[in-house]
DNA sequence: GCTGTGCATGGTT
DNA sequence: GAACCATGCACAG
């Protein structure tokens, strides 16, 4: 076997792709690795065209060779390839008798078991959907313009039965190289294929418990197409465009033959009937994931999108008829068969493949995939995707968060992104819930966008046909709430390059020639030397650290990434700015709280603590009589919590009426409550001292002359705006720690009374049992909303200097920040707070 | 009353 | 308008 390998890079080059030619490129070829094609002289295109050369992917050995494993006798100076648009004559020419032999003896063949297109190098947008079918239905002349025969559906799904001598026949095959078909030597295989409804219910069919291994077999290769010898009389060109990618899966069981773990890479015959949102849209990631170590061969056969009902508790995830008719073994009975399903960790589980009869159809479902949605920790939103491997033929259950699945729609490499958001870490700004994630793949986006230009319009999705059912509902959309500008201070442009600014709609956007990087929220501002500074705030002490203005942080920073002062590296070393100071630059930037809490959202469900206040607070908001989802659905739809999560958050019935705390409650929510309260009553003495400390000062600057005639030198005739009560706490003064204990003057005397209400002074008494927790949530929600900007920037800066702003209750902050977005930006994205909403609920 | 099952309904493509 | 499919809902255990 030689090989001739030319890169992709070669498109600098005048040569021909293949590097055994002397002539110069002109045409291109088939598509490489790199995305790009590879450009070949008039030669050796149409060698390409023509299929004379190794359908095999050899991955160690990259370009163009002849291959002996696969049987091909081209020029072995040309190269193999990924038998994109190999005319079926050639490659049924390479079919060995022993392997027709043996087809022939393994009896009828699904359709589905054809040739497959696994592994493709091509992406998506190069794949047209097609079904082998379709494909074999083709002559060579209809090949070159398999396109315009996209909407060729097929209206009858081959016949799916099988028999047990079918796997070996079919594996023998495989291994046995290309078993492909002709048109003209096996005009029968597709017609015969084709004759059966795949609704059709044969009793005789017969029900292969574990039937994956064989359908994996037959499909995986997808050669073999239907096999039975009468068919072969009829078999149709085959292979033709299905062949996007190589063939290699399973055709060539040489030891040189191996995976090629490239995205996207699908079965052009099973995508053809699919919807694209089922088409599997791997990444090599994943596949090499699932494939692991081994030697096996991927073979990608549909994913799809959990609904709330595949994610629920029920345990039934529906099926994708065309995907479970095409990959999944034949059912005739509603009873259907035990499935098994590894799952990426190989772990085994196995599921009941069945249907239920519906509108003269089917709808096919797994059953009993709670424990293994539970264990895959995914949710409504996620992706779960199914593969198969080979030649061992064990259906493999994959799945892709949405968090970084790439997007349905795009059939490009931004797919690997995912979702049109960066997966570098960035995907905290968004809320990881599912719905929050729907979110991210698009919807929220778009709404934004629409709501703040018309910059893009929107884009249907696979997500947005799914809108009524996926989009994410009002009270769901919580957590993303930005500015245009804020996005703009989120957005920086790469090291040394400076973007071009252009108004749109009366705001500047910042382009950038390269993607720009999404950082971390810092607040810029000048020390005192004059100098352009970053402030940012360490993830884990929430610590506020002095960074250089051009230094570029990644999405997660901890104060051991501080390079630029080494003595404040590590979380232990103190905090530089005084909370005055951070206070100061906090007001502007609640962003900061906004990212944080968007950080927060991302973060996982293991903060019950966390999640507790959330909820309890969300109830606080929504009030007792007002329903919230029940607990299923707080589970499922909660961003932060998954299905079958038994805390305290999901364990809330509607009403809200849920287990209640008492004040000698030790549990994390009442200890993260407690402390949290705690922070926000010493920041609002803070801030009442502070005003009280200002006005006592100007009261006494303008009675300055007749305190000179009254020597009462008490302030006790000062203010009258103040709370009487400030007086006191003014005589404690200020603490610029707001980690620092509270004072024994405090109201609550170290206390903390779960039920008081934080803005009525009045009530502050350690006593107090006027309300419960969530009342006293309620209270400071209310008050947050109805307060003046400052109490509101002083609350939320609280809780953002102290990391918790994003862990603020979704109502209490996002109330927060939606107020003072509208009120400093009035074209804020306006994320809708329903939750927080008193529409809500 | 809860849960699981099977089917029906209706939105979406 | 048909097919698909997410979800609702009645019913049984």
């Amino acid at each position: 076997m030689s090989a001739a390998p030319s890169t992709s890079s070669s498109s600098t080059s005048k040569k021909c792709f293949n590097s055994d030619c002397v002539d110069f490129k002109s045409r291109k070829g088939w598509r490489l690795r790199s995305g790009e094609f590879a450009e070949l002289c008039d030669r050796c295109a149409s060698a390409y065209e023509e299929g004379r050369f190794c359908e095999t992917f050899h991955l160690s050995a990259t370009g163009w060779r002849c291959c002996d494993s696969c049987g091909k006798t081209s020029n072995s100076a040309w190269p193999p390839s990924f038998f994109y648009n190999t005319p079926l004559s050639e490659r049924f020419k390479d079919l060995s008798v022993k392997s027709w032999s043996q087809l022939a003896g393994s009896g009828p063949v699904p359709w589905r078991q054809a040739p497959s297109l696994f592994n493709s190098s091509i992406p998506h947008s190069e794949l047209h959907p097609r079904n082998l079918y379709e494909i074999d239905r083709l002559n060579p002349s209809e090949r070159s313009s398999a396109p315009s025969l996209e909407k060729g559906r097929v209206e009858d799904f081959p016949d799916r039965l099988v028999n047990g001598s079918l796997k070996l026949g079919t594996r023998d095959i495989l291994e046995n190289g290309n078993a492909g078909t002709s048109s003209e030597e096996k005009p029968g295989v597709c017609l015969g294929i084709s004759q059966h409804p795949v609704l059709k219910e044969d009793p005789s069919t017969p029900q292969l418990g574990m039937a994956i291994s064989f359908a994996s077999l037959n499909e995986s290769n997808g050669q073999i197409g239907g096999l039975g010898t009468p068919l072969r009389q009829t078999a149709p060109p085959l292979l033709a465009k299905q062949f996007h990618g190589n063939l290699h899966n399973g055709v060539d069981s040489s030891p040189d033959t191996q995976i090629r773990i490239g995205r996207p890479r699908a079965d052009a015959r099973g995508r053809s009937q699919l919807l694209p949102r089922y088409w599997p849209r791997f990444t090599d990631e994943e596949l090499q994931q699932i494939s692991g170590n081994s030697n096996s061969v991927i073979t990608p056969l549909f994913e799809k999108m959990l609904s709330a009902s595949d994610a629920g508790r029920i345990g039934r995830l529906v099926l994708p008829k065309k995907c479970a008719e095409a990959y999944f073994p034949p059912i005739s009975h509603p009873e259907g068969l035990p499935l098994k399903v590894q799952d990426s960790k190989g772990k085994e589980w196995v599921f009941q493949f069945r249907f239920w009869p519906n509108n003269n159809s089917r709808m096919y479902v797994l059953e009993g995939v709670t424990p293994c949605i539970q264990n895959m920790r995914l949710q409504a939103g996620d992706i779960v995707t199914f593969s198969r491997l080979e030649p061992e033929g064990k259906l493999v259950m994959g799945f892709r968060k949405a968090s970084t699945a790439p997007s349905s729609d795009l059939d490009n490499d931004t797919s690997k992104a995912g979702n049109g958001v960066s997966t570098n870490g960035d995907v905290e700004l968004v809320d990881p819930s599912p719905w929050s994630k729907v979110d991210k793949s698009g919807y929220i986006a778009k709404e934004v966008l629409e709501a703040k230009s018309s910059i893009k319009k929107r884009k249907s999705s696979t997500l947005g046909s799914k809108s009524k059912r996926l989009r994410i509902e009002n009270e769901d959309m919580i957590e993303l709430k930005l500015t245009w500008e804020e996005a703009q201070r989120l957005l920086r442009p790469p090291p040394d390059h400076v973007p071009s600014v252009v108004m749109i709609e009366g705001f500047e956007f910042e382009e950038y020639e390269d993607a720009p990087i999404l950082g971390k929220a810092t607040i810029f501002a000048t020390d005192n030397l004059g100098q352009k500074i970053q402030w940012v705030q360490c993830e884990d002490c929430f610590k506020w650290r002095k960074l250089p203005a051009n230094a570029l942080l990644p999405s997660k920073w901890t104060c051991s990434s501080n390079s630029w002062d080494l003595e404040r590296s590590l979380c232990s070393a103190a905090q530089e700015l005084t909370a005055e100071q951070l206070e100061d630059l906090l007001p502007s930037c609640n962003l900061v709280a906004a990212s944080k809490k968007m950080k927060a959202a991302k973060q996982d469900a293991e903060n019950e603590a966390l999640e507790g206040l959330d909820t309890l607070a969300n109830l606080a908001i929504l009030g007792e009589n007002e329903a919230l989802p029940t607990s299923s659905q707080a589970t499922t739809k909660h961003p932060r919590h998954r299905p079958g999560c038994s805390c305290i958050v999901c364990i809330q019935p509607p009403s809200g009426k849920g287990p209640k705390h008492k004040q000698t409650c030790t549990c994390n929510v009442c200890q993260t409550v407690k402390r949290r309260f705690k922070t926000l009553m010493m920041k609002r003495e803070k801030k009442q001292s502070e005003k009280e400390a200002e006005t006592t000062r100007k009261k006494q600057q303008e009675t300055l002359p007749e305190k000179l005639l009254d020597d009462d030198p008490s302030p006790s005739t000062n203010t009258g705006s103040s709370s009487p009560n400030k007086k006191k706490v003014v005589s404690e003064g200020s603490d610029d720690d707001p980690n620092r204990s509270k004072s024994s003057t405090s109201p609550f005397k170290g206390q903390i009374d779960l039920n008081i209400q934080p803005e009525r002074e009045e009530e502050l008494s350690p006593g107090s049992d006027c309300g419960s927790m969530m009342k006293m949530l309620q209270d400071a929600r209310q008050q947050m909303l109805s307060s003046d900007g400052d109490n509101i920037s002083a609350g939320n800066q609280l809780l953002a200097g102290h990391g918790m702003g994003e862990n603020i209750s979704n109502g209490i902050s996002l109330g927060t920040i939606h107020q003072e977005s509208q009120k400093d930006h009035p074209s804020a994205f306006s994320m809708k707070v329903s939750a927080s909403s008193p529409a809500a609920g």
